[in-house]
DNA sequence: ATTTAAAAATTGATATATCAATTTGCAATG
DNA sequence: CATTGCAAATTGATATATCAATTTTTAAAT
């Protein structure tokens, strides 16, 4: 997380924005009007544009100049290669956690997990920004900074697409058993076992959209020009 | 490459600030005043608060709330951690590389490589400019876009320490024996190659920084507040 | 001389106004 | 009926003005 700035508005326009695209409450291709949000939030055009000019930068939105702003479409080849990515980066990460997290870490991971464990009456969304946290912990235990952000924010671009694994038990049997690896202080198991879950992940993602998206160009329910 | 944007003013404040960041020439800490920025390129403030919000959201310029826009300091930690990352991104580039290099690919490579082993006269800033450019074509190589990307930003944040790294013949020979392994679609033997340039630049930049700069907490020159 | 407090000045954040591009809709034409 | 060209409307980009925070200066007190 970069450091707190006390600066309100442009932050709090940015939070919510950035959570209802991570969430699939906007669309891609969804339509960002600087006019619309600025009459939501009370504000003048200013920070909502600081806000969408940040978002489009984290690759979340995107700019048509003199035109609009946009919920970004991701194509399928793109979606694709971010999923590789998340596993170069995740591998390397719980390869380096399992040999230096502490136990403090790991308590920590217990209460995120048993966190979005329990309540299932909450909404996707409280679950997809959990499951978030949790894989960012694991990279944050692996002591570098750098590749723990970079971990979450890749998360936070997948994260639409995760939704189609919600599949209750499996996730919650998966991040129980890396918990354990964790524990034992073991690698190799712990790169295993998070090696399964993001392949499976990845198949189960890629087949869902190719069956349901075959003819469109763009991934996402909008289907905006 | 962000899709091109037409957005004149913007994207030239943008550039130009983001070069002089990275190739040096605006140091750590040093205050990046909006007034000044406008009065330079003859604008008004709004697209210098964009170009500035941009950078800061790669981490290039840290925003002091309602006091001011400056060059982001590198902690000795953070360096190091950006070090790591590099070798995890670009090792698993290359190993893709080696396998799906095209030809045009490579003499797109040997092309740029020539490109800044020839002219000495030319100043630093050229150089790191095209040492990056380097590393993202072999980057682009693994059919990873995304993967590209990061490591193309990564490669930005770290120019400033690179220039340390500029003994003359040391690179150009390693990135000729890079080219050979590609062109031999060798894997294992990029990779080594690759790893043998990362470690020696990782040890010489942080072996020198750390003699330098053993007292302050954060490098580069300018030593602000 | 050093520290503290208050006031002045600097600077960025926010709000509003104007400008320029793009998009939309309608009408004319083939 | 489809297509092209123009005009009107929408929308974002840029410019300017105002506001609020921070930083610096200055002067007083210890």
């Amino acid at each position: 997380m970069p450091p707190k700035q006390n600066n309100a508005a442009k932050h709090a326009i940015y939070d919510q924005i950035r959570s209802e695209i991570i969430t699939g409450k906007k669309n891609p291709g969804e339509r960002l009007s600087i006019d619309t949000l600025k009459n939501e939030f009370g504000t003048s055009v200013t920070p909502v544009r600081d806000a969408l000019q940040m978002l489009s930068q984290e690759d979340l939105v995107t700019i048509k100049p003199r035109s609009g702003y946009y919920v970004t479409l991701v194509s399928l080849k793109e979606l694709n290669d971010m999923l590789e990515l998340r596993e170069i980066l995740e591998l390397a990460a719980v390869e380096r956690a399992a040999e230096k997290i502490t136990d403090e870490q790991i308590e920590e991971l217990k209460a995120v997990h048993a966190g979005f464990t329990n309540d299932n009456d909450e909404t996707y969304s409280r679950y997809t920004q959990e499951n978030i946290i949790f894989h960012y912990l694991v990279a944050k235990a692996s002591g570098n900074d750098s590749l723990a952000l970079h971990v979450r924010r890749l998360h936070d671009r997948l994260a639409r697409f995760m939704i189609i694994i919600r599949s209750g038990s499996f996730m919650t049997d998966v991040h129980n058993r890396l918990i354990d690896r964790l524990i034992a202080r073991d690698p190799a198991g712990a790169k295993r076992t998070l090696k399964k879950e993001m392949d499976e992940a990845r198949t189960a993602i890629m087949d869902r959209i190719m069956r349901e998206e075959a003819g469109s160009w763009h991934l996402g329910a909008g289907n905006a020009t």
